[in-house]
DNA sequence: TTAATCCCTAGTAATTTACTATAGTATAGA
DNA sequence: TCTATACTATAGTAAATTACTAGGGATTAA
């Protein structure tokens, strides 16, 4: 059907982590790496934008870190993705119909149209205050780091390059 | 955000113009390349899934083509795409939780299934009845191959490849 | 001063997308 | 029967995108 990236999926983590130490001080991309089990350098281009959209702030050089600028019930993850995956859209002619000389008579771009909004609804439903309580209740717990990898370093999302 | 493919849009547009013709006999891909301005070649490589699936059947040799084995009424476009873009999921975890670890406590995941099913009910909430009567309240016609090329043959989605 | 951080610009291998090419097979109609 | 017109099947491939990785530089707490 649709494919998502690893951009949004592992951007919306990252903010999530951020969200679960928010009041806490500066958030380190390491620790975050570590936890979410995806590289520092990987994460580094995920901060940039959304430093630039004013998501999260940044304090520089030792004990620094990230931390989000508002509270968790504030940001969606509509926001986010929207964000890290700027100017993309289902389908060229959806935001702009000067794109496809067919978008005056085209039924199929109206089908297109109602499933990016449909898609940006969503995520637009889902508050990260919303996704921390649902992890709290899937954990069944109070919800702290609670995620730790395995002893062998095999992790989440492992099989992203190999499988179909 | 996410991208949806040439595949399923012209594939949509493929039975499209099938279902415009519905009950007219056998119509041949070069006749629809014509119309929607893609390649025999490409259309070849659509028909297959469609043909599998049950969608379409065919009738070889001259004066042959391919036609509906339905009516456009019992036709969605969700059903097409679901064919032409099989096994291709959202995220790779949404059928199957299996595949990350992380699965049983992840928030973010129960967002994307959520994604998954809007998109999915979304496109099951058109018919190809339905885009046919779209289209021809776009037209303001009767609706019968309406749509032309330019005489310089540049037309729809030109800019696929060039332009991010 | 030093080590821990974020910051910035590239680069790149693997994968996917969006096609194209070539060589058929089946059939209607002359 | 011949032939042009279709569909059928299997490859191949250039361009674009994705998902990273590398290698430094700038800032600051201790």
């Amino acid at each position: 059907m649709v494919k998502m990236s690893t951009k949004s999926r592992y951007g919306t983590r990252l903010v999530l982590d951020m969200a679960r130490h928010y009041g806490q001080g500066p958030v380190q991309l390491a620790d975050i790496a570590r936890r979410q089990q995806v590289s520092v350098k990987y994460l580094e281009q995920l901060v940039i934008p959304l430093k630039l959209a004013g998501l999260i702030e940044s304090v520089r050089g030792v004990k620094g870190g990230y931390l989000l600028t508002m509270e968790p019930r504030l940001i969606t993850v509509g926001r986010v993705v929207d964000v890290l995956e700027r100017g993309q859209n289902l389908v060229p002619c959806t935001d702009d119909p000067e794109k496809c000389r067919r978008a005056p008579f085209c039924a199929t771009r109206c089908v297109w149209v109602d499933v990016e909004r449909a898609i940006r609804d969503t995520l637009d439903s889902y508050t990260y205050q919303d996704l921390l309580e649902m992890e709290d209740t899937l954990m069944g717990g109070k919800g702290e780091d609670h995620v730790q990898p395995d002893r062998d370093g095999s992790f989440y999302e492992s099989e992203e390059r190999g499988s179909a």
